[in-house]
DNA sequence: TTGAAAGCGCTAACAG
DNA sequence: CTGTTAGCGCTTTCAA
């Protein structure tokens, strides 16, 4: 097949500049090239059809790090959580991962343990300057003064109890109006002595106890846990025994007429499970309601009435009101935004006539 | 203080290139500024202390996105798993995230649904071209097969039920033996009938059945969910029911020497909340085995006895190996790692004798 | 030990 | 609609 033994040419593609080289292959400028990967406009369907092409032929993967760069932004965003295995948690960072995607953004994780010092760090941008174009975040060490000290030109979202002074977005359930239909389903079965643990500052402090006197809060349970619904329901057990304390020392107590509001599904799930310890059946002895409305809730034994934020909403809209942040050009006034929740009635309240996890009860989240 | 009308500097410090202004502010190179800001060795105190002085006074921070186009790497590992809201992938990213920013590593998380399709953008490194050094990846619609056409450039360690071939990490642990020691414990019980619930398969073939001939396994039950605790019960509720099916047909059943093993403590959860609302008592009429070890488990009533494989220990050495293996120019033989685990007996097999949580029950997590 | 300068690969003015 | 070109801000080779 050779031609004497002359000149052999070998093509060697050495790829240095990929972006160049498919331009090269289409016989266009690379400024076209960047046109059709990035699906922007002007670019004429044969062109477009010559670059895509050589593109495929050549495995053109443009490189994110240098149009990173180029562009100013990184295409990510940060969430902040303090834990990742409180399954409330888990459950909104999987629709915000979600709503992200779909945007186009990748999602940087970062856990706090709710330490005060780290999570300062995001609110100047941290260590990771332009590594992240936008923060959605939920503080648990911080002080509201601390969120107002920040670097505004930072695009951020706050999930939770904190409010928005102006600079960033805010966005959670009413909970004082949560807490009361809280403690008030616990009131309308019946249950003359009521107490809620876990938050007690701002049901306190907002409406709380005017409308129900015979309302004792508990201690602040800290980092909400299941452990700590162990450690934490010893002072609410207190008052359950009150009556008791000269009856007989030893056995099962009968305590009916009692209700506990806890400010989370994992405290009153660590509770139900102390309260199974010492023989006290729920609900019939004592009434519980909890908070998130977390899978594991309807499926404990029993199935925890609990006040269900609609964390898919939550998700998507701090996913869509950070991305409007990022790519607006001027400042965006910050929002205060209220989603919607609902009480959901279950065994832990209700006995036997509550309808059972599985059977009736919807999910609130369809998709999982 | 002025001499005269004259000349009045005004010195208007614009940040444009902010490497360069703390280099001219230094009296230095921006190679210098570099080095110092990097920690990199050859520089003297002197210089140091007043790139330093300099860094502070214009409160620079490196543009990460230009270091990393630079560098040529991104200084960020993904994290692929199927679903974010199961507990032991929530609490293994935990461990992940935290060993990885020991390192100075962020962390990326994708959620696959457990999509084959979806997996497999990411055994190519995805359209995120170098976005991320390496992958940490827990398989689940993924066939062996496709494990073996990925390219093998991208640092991958994969964790769960795979095999390595060659070209990465595999980390879990002994799953077999795991098994064995679950169905073993129940059999120690004096519970005669036995079946395994999720994942028939691997032990089937390899030492489960021989070793146990009573051992029915039973369907598997894809996705490990609590609700699929609830729907894939019934299957194994007929073996349960059978020895009874000509007694009463109403109220509670005795059923005493069963014994069910869950490849998952989700599932079991599930299972155990469709047992009570059956009103079949635990341990007493059946005995359940649960795998994971997730927090939910130890404080579910009854607490679940369960196979618990070190998580912390399996993330610090999944990003272990990863790093490694980024940090290598030549390739990294890919190896198995086993890491360990322990049956943890609680009350759902062993009844009231077994410690309950938040007394004597250690956490394996002590962090946490 | 430090300076000068050449990229990293892409984006986006600014022409044409 | 498309080509030319100047950066994005840092790292790093090569000299000094």
């Amino acid at each position: 097949m050779r031609e004497g033994g002359g000149d052999q040419v070998v093509v060697a593609v050495v790829v240095l500049q990929p972006g160049r080289d498919v331009a090269a292959l289409a016989g266009v400028s690379s400024r076209t090239v960047s046109n059709v990967v990035n699906g922007y406009a002007p670019v004429s369907e044969a062109t477009r059809a010559r670059v895509q092409q050589a593109v495929d032929e050549l495995g053109y993967r443009p490189n994110v790090l240098a149009r990173n760069l180029a562009a100013g932004r990184s295409g990510q965003i940060a969430v902040v959580v303090p834990y990742l295995d409180t399954p409330y948690f888990a459950e909104l960072l999987q629709g915000i991962i979600r709503a992200a995607r779909v945007q186009g953004y990748n999602v940087l994780i970062d856990q706090t343990d709710g330490d005060a010092e780290h999570e300062k760090l995001f609110l100047s941008g941290g260590s990771q300057h332009l590594l992240f174009d936008g923060v959605i975040f939920s503080p648990l060490g911080l002080a509201q003064s601390d969120l107002s000290e920040r670097d505004a030109s930072l695009p951020l979202v706050v999930l939770g109890e904190r409010v928005s002074n102006g600079t960033f977005d805010h966005i959670g359930i009413d909970d004082v109006t949560a807490s009361r239909e809280a403690t008030e389903h616990l009131l309308g079965l019946g249950r003359r002595r009521v107490a809620a643990i876990g938050r007690p500052a701002l049901p306190h402090r907002r409406g709380g106890p005017a409308a129900h006197p015979r309302l004792p809060f508990g201690p602040r349970a800290g980092r909400h846990t299941r452990p700590g619904g162990v450690r934490h329901l010893h002072p609410a057990l207190q008052p359950l025994r009150r009556r008791h304390r000269h009856g007989p020392p030893a056995g099962p107590r009968r305590t009916s007429g009692r209700g506990l509001f806890f400010y989370s599904d994992l405290v009153a799930l660590g509770a139900l499970h102390t309260l199974a310890s010492h023989g006290l059946r729920v609900p019939e002895d004592v009434a519980i309601v909890g908070y998130d409305d977390i899978e594991d809730a309807r499926y404990s034994n029993p199935p925890v009435t609990t006040v269900s934020p609609d964390k898919k909403l939550i998700a998507e809209t701090a996913v869509a009101r950070l991305l409007k942040r990022i790519g607006s050009s001027t400042p965006v006034p910050g929002m205060e935004i209220r989603t919607p929740h609902r009480l959901i009635p279950r065994a832990s309240t209700m006995g036997r006539q509550a309808p059972a996890p599985g059977t009736t009860d919807k999910p609130s989240a369809p998709g999982r």
